[in-house]
RNA sequence: GUGAUUGUAGCUCAGUUGGUUAGAGCGCUAGUUUGUGGCACUAGAGGUCGCCGGUUCGAACCCGGUCUUUCACCCCA
């Protein structure tokens, strides 16, 4: 019995999640990105309101225990959630943002750090949705270039193809969005401008322009139409927004910046990957101001596997202003199913051990426990069988844990100072000396 | 939060218009076989039919509630 929306992990999926965790790591590392970790429960206050409205409610709050658990027995129900604590985190850049304010005396800027931890969403589950999962993410705060979201999207790209998982990666900025909503004469209604825009691709254009009927936005000209509803690569989309948003004032800075992205990408492209600029592109968390990106899997069936932005006053409401960041995540949980529906996995990536000690009498386990040490000291992953069981018994634990070979230990072998090496897949068999052992496994 | 959907043995599932002691396959344990794996045969263990309540002489089956599973929406990784 488990609550919902959480799972038990067999080494089977631990072999695969450290698969794609070694990858991202190496990927992260070699980009100068150091780990951290914080704490799985935050005060309440740090958290709530970071997220929006959706958040807040799907954020698991701590109760207190003990005496104060006891003095709220008859307090109203807004009393309650107002002087609540503690809470689980939500993700693992509002955290972040705490702990670069907390440590700034410990930390140098422009700071770099990646992050590996479990989060908690008290969401309905669903197919690639539960409610304990794994981000992955890396995000540097500090001085404000260009230069690092395109130092992210290589990131991106680099692990990706280190799981040889053909991805599509959609940008978008907040300021064409603005631009947009500019144009639309909806500044006003930014949200729902970006919320309608946002259900693009489920419900299509008819069905953006009834949600913002209701919203109150106006019809856009059919040029500006036309230019929402086409991704493109950079190079195809920006001169298309650069003419429609020329006078619109809340464009220039977008507009600025990914023409220095695109400049940048330039010199050392993605090859191979989809780089593409989405104005449907919305993404709910409310503190992205620059960029914003999505990654999604091509050929699976999944919701979007990784996603980030920039964001230029994080810290600003833990008290240091104007302090920039920009960062991206990874799904841990995603990108394995979606790994294990493409069968993208190489076959040998489990750790199970590489020989069994299979023994006839308790004597000559002492035997089996000795020539294992003397295995596991070359490298080799060994089990000694743990009891003097029936040969047919460990045989079929070695077959079934896949373990391809065994070395059987009886009276015979041990009078004679020998072992019987036999290789479970063919069947071949020999008794060697005791002290050859290891050539076979050179 | 909205709308569907699921729940019977460790697993996958049968279970007749409501009727005695709820079944199968696989798996598990032991044996046939006291030093050799995929087979066969024999025996065995294992179930408050998700939970609570109701209807009925009688409920796995009908009704209500609740929890859970899966899926879509919302939102997101």
């Amino acid at each position: 019995m488990l609550p919902k929306g959480t799972r038990d992990l067999l080494p089977d999926d631990m072999a695969k999640r450290k698969y794609i965790v070694h990858a991202i790591t190496k990927v992260f590392e070699q980009h100068a990105f150091q780990q951290i970790e914080t704490p799985a429960i935050e005060l309440n206050k740090t958290l709530s309101g970071k997220y929006g409205e959706e958040g807040d409610r799907l954020m698991f709050k701590v109760l207190p225990r003990g005496e104060k658990l006891n003095s709220w027995a008859n307090q109203s129900l807004e009393y309650i959630k107002s002087n609540i604590e503690e809470a689980l985190r939500y993700d693992l850049t509002v955290p972040f943002a705490r702990m670069v304010v907390d440590q700034r005396n410990n930390i140098n800027l422009p700071f770099k750090r990646y992050q590996i931890q479990n989060v908690w969403r008290a969401d309905r589950p669903q197919k690639g949705r539960f409610r304990e999962f794994t981000q992955c993410d890396a995000d540097v705060v500090g001085p404000a270039g260009i230069i690092q979201e395109a130092e992210l999207l290589h990131i991106y790209y680099r692990s990706f193809q280190e799981l040889n998982l053909p991805v599509e990666i959609r940008l978008n900025h907040r300021s064409l969005l603005q631009g947009l909503a500019e144009l639309a004469d909806a500044s006003d209604k930014l949200t729902a401008f970006t919320i309608g825009l946002d259900k693009l691709d489920k419900v299509g254009w008819d069905g953006v322009e009834k949600e913002w009927k209701l919203a109150g936005i106006n019809e856009l000209n059919p040029e500006v139409k036309k230019l929402l509803q086409t991704k493109g690569t950079l190079e195809q989309q920006l001169p298309l927004l650069e003419e429609a948003l020329k006078s619109v004032s809340s464009a220039q800075r977008g507009l600025a910046e990914l023409n220095q992205l695109k400049s940048i990408l330039a010199s050392s492209p993605l090859e191979n990957t989809n780089l593409l600029i989405d104005l449907s592109l919305a993404r709910g968390l409310n503190y992205y101001t620059g960029c914003i990106f999505e990654v999604s899997a091509l050929g699976a069936e999944m919701g979007s596997i990784g996603g980030g932005g920039r964001y230029d006053d994080l810290t600003g409401i833990f008290g240091w202003k104007d302090l920039s960041g920009v960062g991206i995540s990874f799904g841990l949980d995603r990108i394995q199913l979606v790994m294990d529906q493409l069968d993208l996995f190489p076959k040998e990536i489990g750790l199970n051990a590489e020989v069994l000690f299979a023994y006839m009498d308790e004597e000559s386990s002492l035997v089996g426990f000795k020539l294992a040490q003397e295995l596991r000291s070359l490298g080799m992953r060994c089990e000694v069988y743990p009891a003097a069981a029936k040969m047919k018994k460990q045989i079929d634990f070695a077959v079934k844990s896949k373990i391809p070979f065994l070395i059987i230990l009886g009276e015979k072998e041990r009078m004679n100072k020998q072992v019987t090496w036999r290789n479970l897949e063919t069947g071949e068999q020999e008794t060697i000396s005791q002290t050859d052992l290891y050539k076979k496994f050179d």
